[in-house]
DNA sequence: AACACTCTTTACGTTAACGTAAACGTCATC
DNA sequence: GATGACGTTTACGTTAACGTAAAGAGTGTT
């Protein structure tokens, strides 16, 4: 886990990550303003850490798969919540357990649609060499 | 393609479907307000066929999966959608690549998190093991 | 007849996730 | 010192997807 540590100190502004992930300032005012991300300040403005911008990029990766805000930052808290008690061990687990059933039915369901526009795709080709 | 058919005009009652798919009466009529489903009448009360029951099925599988009602029905309305011309089959085509290529980058998505979920469960079993 | 259901229409209320606009602060630059 | 470019706060507006409540119709039961 010894990583080098390069630049983790990376800064940004939130035209920066507005052009970056191609959203706007308003929707990144918008996480902030539900406690989703807390950045720094320099007098007013406001300074984006590299963790920030980790946090912006799960947020937008759950919502490409249709969780909420909410349901994206409870994941994503998952991941560095360092709850040494044993008794939150446990439920942390199973808290990763329903998040997965979750998203395994939703894999199914995708999984069905894909295969169903492939069914399509394919009558399409038929219809169109008879049409043709 | 030849089937049985057996009992395809079988006909339902809005709480059946109510209860059957676990949603409201209420989620059932907001549906055909907005025109996505389209049962008939006996007298004042609707009737639901076979069919309707699919679409609501079919309209439910999106919504676990994110989509937006308008997005499960335009998917939905490609399955049956014999648009014997040839341009509009070109044109069904070009658009079941597109919700294919977005189905699959949620898939991509899916995956990444799921994984992401595994590792939090196997963080999880070690630090159990340190602790008892 | 009175009630109990199930269904109907109409309509206003709610929440999430932003959009949009107004009004202002801070620099750099022309 | 006026003009932009970029940032800020405050606040009202918007859309989707229903929830909830009110008031009534139809059908069967006691």
């Amino acid at each position: 886990m010894l990583r080098s540590m390069g630049n983790q100190d990376q800064q940004f502004t939130i035209s920066e990550l507005s052009q970056e992930f191609d959203i706007s300032t308003r929707t990144i005012r918008f996480y902030e303003e539900k406690g989703f991300i807390k950045p720094e300040r320099d007098g007013q403005r406001r300074i984006y850490s590299a963790a920030d911008r980790t946090r912006i990029r799960l947020i937008l990766r759950g919502k490409r798969i249709g969780l909420t805000l909410a349901e994206s930052v409870d994941i994503i808290d998952m991941y560095d919540h360092h709850g040494s008690d044993a008794a939150q061990l446990e439920s942390l687990l199973i808290r990763v357990r329903e998040r997965r059933a979750a998203l395994e039915q939703q894999r199914r369901d995708l999984d069905e649609m894909l295969s169903a526009l492939d069914d399509v795709e394919n009558v399409c080709r038929n219809a169109q060499l008879t049409v043709s």
